[in-house]
This record gives structure tokens, C-alpha cells and sequence, in this order.
DNA sequence: GGAATATGGTTGAATAGTCAACCGTTACTC
DNA sequence: GAGTAACGGTTGACTATTCAACCATATTCC
């Protein structure tokens, strides 16, 4: 029932514009990089997730969670690129409502090529413009916010 | 016609993959958050600009670079934001190409509202989950990309 | 073992965003 | 000062995303 707000101080406030407007500008620039051949970002992670899958599988909803997508949104995606012959489903076995999203072989080899454009506009876009400390330091602290939004999320 | 591509070393993709998961977390709270009065954070963040405008009104294409929008679809937001009655056009009188836009008193009202909500999100989602120190160098690290890429996207 | 509830995923309509073409105005250039 | 290029913003068609309702299967609990 708190309800006198406590605003930003001065430091606060900038380091919050800076953050807001960086995240839009550092997605804006990735996304055009994969825009060129074909993709956007969200897509590419769902590629991205699928590779590294152990099996190479994974349930819609745990693809969901990944990526932070809606389930309605991955079901849309996942028909998009299956259209485009990158990903298959497949019904599991032991749980007749699951579905897993794999990739297709032509789905791995479009990954691999993106994967050389997509790593260094990264490196363009991100690592280089700071160094290695400061870099090490956003990676620390994007961590600490996952890591507590995971275990936040868990008790709803 | 550099075509060796260099990888990110598990460190490097550590922070990278938190970056972009976490990014998207605290987006989608934050948008979570506003939502539940009726926008969403792009939407607020245009409010937000205008309102601290000098004169309160600001160029359709500075206010676009502001918030990291097209022209495009910041026309068809204010659009939108217009019918609600929060914002309003003017022409601009020294460029008859122009055009300002500027909050409504009942946007104002809203804006004032909205804040209150949106302030504590960013703390209950961000700032609440870091020390000081870590929040200060992530907002230190955007800064320095933030700024970077300004300067770079100006000899294009 | 059968009703109630929760989970996993899809659907389709409504909203928001992108993209390329466009129009009116202003700025160069010769 | 006429022609051309650049700028500022809008438009409309297309694509992507959200939202709420839905179906089928699993789970819980009495």
C-alpha cells in the first residue's frame, strides 16, 4: 500500500535512458544485419536454440521460455519457418499434446551461414565498442537480473 | 574481405546470451506493466519525450531518433496516440514540411499517472536486482555504445 | 473411476509494425 | 532562376504480434 513513489535520481535516470535507448539501437542494428539475408533476430534465436539442443529437439514451450516468446507467438513463427522447410514438428512420444521443433537440414545450413554475419555484427555493434572489462561487466549484470527474474518467475 | 570469422569465447557468449534473454525479460515486464493501464512502452516512452521537450513539442524525425523509431511508425503511433487525445500537430512555421507534436493537457494528466506505475516497475524489475555498483556500470556500458554508435551513425 | 482442473499447443480476429512508393517542400547547383 | 536532388512526413498494402477463446490430453482429488 506504498504509495509515495521514489523517483530516479539524476545518475539513475540517465543510466536508465542509456540502457533503453542502447537495447533499441543495439536491436535495431542486429536485426537489419539478418534483414539483409533473409531474417529477422527472433527468428534466428529459434534457430539458434534448436542447434544446440541437446538431440537437436525442443518443446514448443520450453523454445518459448528461451526466447521469451509467447506460446501463440512461437506457433506463428515455427509455421513461418517451417513454410520456409528450416524447422519440422514432430508429436512426442510420451505426452500426446507436446510438440518439438527440430531444425531440417537446409535449417542448419541457413544457421550456419547466418551464424558468420550474425557473430560479428554482434562483435560490430557490441564488443568492440567497449572493452573487455566493460563488456564483462554488462554480461555480470544482465546475468544477475536473468538469474533473479528465473528464480522470481518460478514461485507466481 | 576479411572472411575468418571470429567466434565468441564461452565468456564472451555467456554475456551475450544474458544480454539478449534479459533484455527481453525486463522488456516484457515493463511492458507487462503498462499494458495494464492501457500502453505500452514505446507508447509511454513518446509521452515521456514530449513532456520533457523544451517548449514541450518536438519534430516528428527528432522525436523518431529519440525513441529509435521509423518515421513511419512513429506517424502511425501518433496517429493512434492522437485519436486517445493525448498528443497533438502543429505545423512548424519556418519549415512547412514540418511537423511538432505535443502532449494534450489529458495527456499530460495520463503521462503523470503512468509514471508513478512505470518508475516502480523499473525498480521492482531492474534496479531492486542489482547493487548500485553493478546497476551504475550497466548503465555505464550503454552509455559508451549508446554514444558510439551516435557518432558513428553520423557519417553514414 | 469420473469430475474438475491444469497443461500444451493452436486458431483467427484485431492491433501494431515494416516496407516501398509517394507528395509537398526546401536546398543545391549550374 | 530552372532543374534536380534531398528532406520530412504520410500512405496503404503486407507481415508480424497480441489477445482471448478453444481443443485435446494429462493430472489431481474425492
Amino acid at each position: 500500500m506504498e504509495d509515495e513513489v521514489r523517483w530516479l535520481s539524476t545518475q539513475e535516470q540517465a543510466s536508465w535512458r542509456a540502457y533503453l535507448r542502447g537495447t533499441r539501437l543495439i536491436a535495431t542494428a542486429l536485426d537489419e544485419g539478418l534483414t539483409k539475408h533473409g531474417t529477422r533476430l527472433t527468428e534466428y534465436e529459434i534457430l539458434s536454440m534448436l542447434s544446440e539442443a541437446p538431440g537437436g529437439r525442443l518443446r514448443m514451450s520450453a523454445l518459448a521460455q528461451l526466447v521469451v516468446q509467447s506460446r501463440s507467438r512461437l506457433t506463428h513463427t515455427a509455421t513461418r519457418l517451417e513454410r520456409l522447410g528450416w524447422v519440422q514438428r514432430h508429436a512426442v512420444r510420451e505426452d500426446r499434446r507436446g510438440v518439438e521443433l527440430s531444425l531440417t537440414p537446409q535449417g542448419r545450413a541457413v544457421l550456419e551461414e547466418l551464424a558468420t554475419v550474425h557473430v560479428s555484427d554482434v562483435r560490430r555493434i557490441l564488443l568492440d565498442r567497449l572493452t573487455p572489462e566493460e563488456f564483462a561487466a554488462l554480461g555480470h549484470a544482465m546475468t544477475r537480473v536473468v538469474d533473479s527474474i528465473d528464480v522470481t518467475e518460478g514461485d507466481c
